[in-house]
RNA sequence: CGGGGUAUAGCUCAGUCUGGUAGAGCGUUGCGUUUGGGACGCAAAAGUCGGGGGUUCGAAUCCCUCUGCCCCGACCA
């Protein structure tokens, strides 16, 4: 490509309003433009590392035996009652009329119309496995979009679906994508690990999200130091404490707390440690108010809370009014102790080893010293309630936890039948009988992978793009070529014979100042540079910059071919 | 959805408190001088001050209202 042909817009001002390095970025060396909230047009530049990343993907995708295709952005809203997620799927779904006021929705994924597609067209099991994918534009309309491309609104995505007569069949395609997950990133030069998801309320046996590491990853993730255990917090279980919980050794004592509220001002106006406090949170549960025993120094695991029976999927808070109503005191005052019968005490197992502990004194202004469990507070079960925290031990028992951040850009998960049961998708197995099938699905967030890749490489010039998803592989810049045609033609020469070899070159005929043109090449994260000017004519050699060095070094054409084959 | 902020030239922003001829930098266009890390000079084009309503002799500025956009929060007492 010759740059004098091309259009890069690169800007020296950013809006202040981009906040991470990758959304600054990408506006800066002029890859997107900001059409609405969560709404970009990728410019020229940027779809070409798009579609880099997409071809990769591609190529994966198939080679693990997927089969493309490509359905409609619009999708039918009685398809989307048939699995009931025209209500559930809630806020998110872009609901929109024709002009025969029929209703339809941008499509968020694809599960129904996959689904649809699958049972008008598999009818026997000789036709299974099959995993059907597509690469296309999807619509979520998030509550919040931000970081430029990497929380919006419309994005582009790969979706794969497998269908399968036996649940070996699925593990077997699910381990395959799993395989081509860490091919498809290990080639575009991330790093990244494979956790342990939650399945949430679907169910089914598996699921694993990819996560790039990134500080600025919305996502906490922890791993084991001892082992390859690696999860999303939100699904880490924290282990059972190992120990008898010590006997009662000071008596039940009601102390002012008049403006203590929090876990921190209590047990610094107490002289004692978070960790020997206990926190307690009324939830709305199923049938009236829960409460949620926690030790003061941990956190709720709302996903492991929602699986509670006795807690609906999302659990809320009570109001004020609901609490003062139940327990006749405000937030910041309750505790497990003197609770109404009707409301179940669910206890952290870390929380129920504590002995003489502080909490809510069930009434304004107070709370309690020297409480214990049974003698003073009931305990309906024990359950696993909290987030793993820094130096847990990790629950397959080797080595101890660490937390990371991580931005999913990928996520296979083994459906079942729930789709396949709600849209009736069946096949004739080879005893005659009907019986429906199972699925898979396997996401990857195409558009969100280029933002990631930006988070984890760049520096203060600009972006250091992994080899593979560079828009070119080297640059040549050539420099005032006024003074002297023979170094257009040099440039020239250099730039067609790299072309001709297969090597992805730019050009940079733009006739800009050096300042000028190097600091675009560095913003736009061209791996590698060659400079063709008169000085360089003069000694017979190239300038060869690599965008990871500091400094230039001389090569001769054929060391700069051999560089880059 | 709750709270906060913001909207002025293509972009980034001053100006608003205290009403009185619309500003800067960057970018763009032209001419000239420059040419190894975002050059310099001269000249020029460019804004319905988000929309609507009101107050006033007079509104970017004050008041009301609508809209867009951004941030924080949406459970952790």
């Amino acid at each position: 490509m010759r740059l004098s042909q091309f259009h890069l817009a690169t800007v020296k001002e950013v809006p202040a309003d981009a906040e991470i390095a990758s959304h600054q970025l990408m506006l800066r060396a002029g890859m997107i433009r900001r059409l609405a909230s969560g709404l970009y047009t990728w410019s020229p530049l940027g779809l070409r590392v798009l579609r880099k990343v997409e071809a990769i993907v591609r190529e994966e995708m198939n080679r693990a035996g997927a089969i493309e295709m490509l359905m409609p952005s619009i999708q039918p809203k009685e398809l989307w009652e048939e699995t009931g997620r025209w209500q559930k799927f809630g806020g998110q779904l872009l609901k929109i009329r024709d002009r025969k006021q029929q209703e339809f929705c941008y499509g968020p994924t694809h599960e129904e119309v996959v689904t649809d597609f699958a049972r008008n067209e598999l009818k026997s099991y000789k036709q299974l496995p099959v995993n059907f994918y597509q690469i296309q534009t999807k619509f979520r309309d998030e509550i919040r979009p931000r970081f430029g491309v990497m929380r919006a609104r419309e994005f582009l995505m790969k979706d794969a679906y497998s269908f399968h007569l036996t649940q070996e069949s699925l593990a077997e395609t699910y381990q395959a994508m799993y395989q081509a997950y860490t091919r498809i990133f290990t080639r575009l030069g991330l790093t990244f690990r494979a956790v342990q998801a939650d399945t949430g309320a679907i169910g089914g046996n598996a699921s694993h999200e990819f996560q790039v590491l990134a500080d600025s990853g919305e996502d906490a993730i922890v791993f084991s130091d001892g082992s390859d255990y690696a999860a999303n917090i939100e699904k880490a279980e924290a282990l059972a404490p190992t120990g008898e919980r010590p006997a009662p050794g000071a008596a039940l004592q009601r102390v002012d707390t008049p403006t203590q509220k929090t876990i921190a001002e209590v047990s610094a106006l107490l002289q004692v440690t978070p960790r020997q406090c206990v926190k307690t949170l009324l939830v709305r549960g199923r049938d009236g108010l829960v409460a949620l025993c926690l030790r003061g120094d941990h956190e709720i695991n709302e996903v492991k809370a929602g699986k509670l029976a006795e807690l609906p999927d999302e659990s809320v808070l009570a109001s004020e009014e609901e609490i003062l109503a139940v327990c006749g005191t405000r937030p910041g005052f309750i505790g497990p102790v003197g609770l109404p019968q009707s409301v179940p005490v669910i206890v952290d197992r870390d929380a129920a080893l504590l002995a003489d502990f502080v909490c809510g004194g069930n009434a304004d202004g107070t709370h309690f010293t020297g409480a214990n469990w049974l003698r003073d507070a009931r305990i309906t079960r024990i359950a696993d309630l909290r987030s793993v925290v820094e130096g847990d031990l990790s629950p397959d028992g080797l080595g101890v936890l660490h937390l990371a951040r991580g931005i999913e850009v990928g996520h296979v998960f083994q459906l079942g039948s729930k789709y396949a049961e709600a849209l009736d998708a069946s096949v004739i197995d080879d005893q005659g009988k009907a019986q429906v099938m199972l699925m898979g699905c396997y996401g990857i967030g195409v558009s969100r992978i280029v933002a990631a890749a930006i988070e984890q490489r760049h520096d203060a010039a600009g972006i250091l793009w992994p080899q593979a998803m560079a828009p070119w592989q080297i640059a040549v810049c050539v420099i005032n070529p006024k003074n002297l045609p023979t170094v257009s033609a040099v440039a020239e020469a250099l730039y067609q014979s790299l072309s001709e070899r297969g090597i992805e070159a730019v050009l940079d005929d733009r006739g800009l100042r050096p300042g000028g043109m190097f600091a675009d090449m560095e913003l736009i994260g061209i791996p590698h540079r060659v400079v063709v000017s008169e000085r360089g004519l003069a000694s017979g050699t190239l300038e060869y910059r690599a965008r990871d060095q500091a400094e230039s070094r001389a090569l001769s054409e054929a060391e700069l071919f051999a560089l880059l084959d």
